[in-house]
DNA sequence: TGAGATGATTTGAC
DNA sequence: GTCAAATCATCTCA
């Protein structure tokens, strides 16, 4: 141990009938503390021969120096606000204070404060396994530096009755002999604390600086957004539940490529970008909208296709049976649900919200025939309900008919202030006659 | 390698 | 809280 090197030197300076210089112990504990950071407690190399030497000599100016400044400083301190502020964050982040699970808790917080995207597994677990590093670091030198100032302060209260043998000694200066070393211990802790708490910043900001790198979605997950922006034009603000449908829709396609998620936070960063980027240059646009216009047709007419292949082949006799279970459904007085019931039945979708033959399209069937949701209108005959969608997806992909020559997804939605209409009155050619009783999946705006 | 595309963040208004 | 708008930072592709 460095004490029983230290020791006589300590000893001759105490016996020669001086008291303790304060520099000598502030140097004790300097060479002391040095020793236990770098690890060579148990290594005697360190203080043998020119080297004891050369820290006694260092030992002996150092006490010289600091025995001046310290006995200012032997007053009790407040408590450091600095150290306050440590401790806090220290706390806050997971480092000091009872086991929080590994840091997780800090862990969830950064990626809450990136926005949300905690579902970044692999750099979540990275991120909390170098917080418990550092967790297991610092209170591992947290115990070091206490046990060294117990020992130490044992050592010195051994010196000192050893000492008022040979003249008295107050407790008074006991006490404060104690307090100097306590003081340089926590100056000491401090500094570990800052180095600590400078290492959990630098990997706090790496880590939110990775989560900055972006990946690009898959082709599947662009899609399906793309979709349903296309598809609700007049409105793109897709509710909460919609949102939170993509992201699932969206997640299940992405997590067959990278292995990512798509959170609800993304939907929406995503829709904020699309809305901008759509308003700022339709006409770049134009040509993708058209494109999405026609495989929402088609998939429409598929799906419709489907629908007849199924209810024939399950009574060849009787073509309708397969929808009067529909046709029921629809005696239903709500206008969404019979949208969804439409959406669904065409679709296949169970979804709550209607992706992509839903909204818009089928407000649009609606209207270029001119019907309204009877029930019996519409169950009335399956060919004809395929015929009219036919109708639609003709009408819709070139769009060149009587309502005036628009081509499709004219920014008819967005009104002469460059915001998006209100839901209630979209005037977007997907649904050029919807009525003021509309109803979309959104509800956000 | 540079330009454009794109996901994320920031800022300010409501 | 959400939104638009501006901006940043990275990715993609010719």
């Amino acid at each position: 141990m460095t004490l029983l090197f230290i020791g006589p030197y300590f000893i001759s300076s105490s016996v020669s009938g001086k008291s303790f210089p304060h520099g000598t112990i502030d140097t004790m504990m300097f060479i002391y503390s040095v020793h236990i950071t770098c690890g060579q407690l148990n290594d005697p190399s360190f203080v043998s021969g020119r080297t004891l030497k050369t820290i006694l000599l260092l030992s002996l100016i150092f006490s010289f120096c600091l025995s001046l400044s310290i006995r200012g400083a032997q007053e009790e301190d407040p408590p450091d606000p600095q150290l306050m502020r440590l401790d806090n964050m220290l706390l806050a982040e997971g480092v000091a204070g009872p086991e929080k699970g590994g840091g997780s808790a800090a862990a969830a917080a950064a990626a809450a404060a990136s926005g949300g995207a905690a579902d970044n597994s692999i750099e979540h677990s990275d991120y909390r396994a170098k917080l418990t590093q550092i967790r297991q670091i610092y209170h591992t030198e947290l115990e070091k530096y206490e046990q060294a100032c117990n020992e130490f302060t044992t050592h010195v209260m051994n010196l000192l009755r050893e000492q008022s043998r040979t003249r008295p000694i107050s407790p008074k200066e006991i006490e404060r002999m104690v307090g100097i070393i306590h003081r340089k211990f926590s100056s000491i802790q401090m500094q570990l604390k800052q180095s600590t708490c400078e290492a959990v910043m630098i990997l706090r900001s790496r880590f939110l600086d990775a989560r900055r790198k972006r990946r690009n979605f898959s082709k599947q997950a662009t899609e399906i957004l793309n979709e349903y922006f296309y598809s609700h034009l007049s409105n793109p603000y897709p509710s909460e539940e919609a949102k939170e449908e993509l992201a699932k829709k969206c997640s299940i396609t992405v997590s067959q490529g990278v292995g990512s998620t798509i959170t609800v936070s993304q939907v929406s960063n995503w829709f904020g970008n699309k809305r901008i980027r759509y308003k700022k240059n339709i006409g770049k646009f134009q040509e993708e909208a058209n494109l999405y216009a026609a495989k929402t047709a088609v998939n429409a007419a598929h799906a419709a296709a489907a629908a007849v292949q199924n209810s024939q082949a399950n009574s060849p006799t009787t073509p309708n049976s397969g929808f009067q279970m529909k046709d029921e459904e629809f005696q239903l007085d709500s206008a969404e649900s019979k949208n969804t019931l439409l959406s669904n039945m065409f679709t296949g979708s169970s979804g709550s919200f209607n992706l992509p033959n839903s909204g818009d399209m089928f407000l649009s069937m609606q209207s270029l025939n001119g019907d309204s949701y009877q029930g019996a209108q519409v169950g009335a005959n399956v060919q004809s309900q395929v015929d009219t969608l036919r109708h639609v997806i003709s009408q819709t992909a070139g769009y060149n008919d009587a309502l005036g020559g628009n081509t499709m997804y004219s920014p008819h939605g967005l009104n002469a202030n460059g915001g998006w209409q209100d839901a209630t009155t979209p005037s977007s050619v997907i649904s050029p006659t919807e009525g003021p009783g509309s109803v979309h999946s959104d509800t956000s705006n």
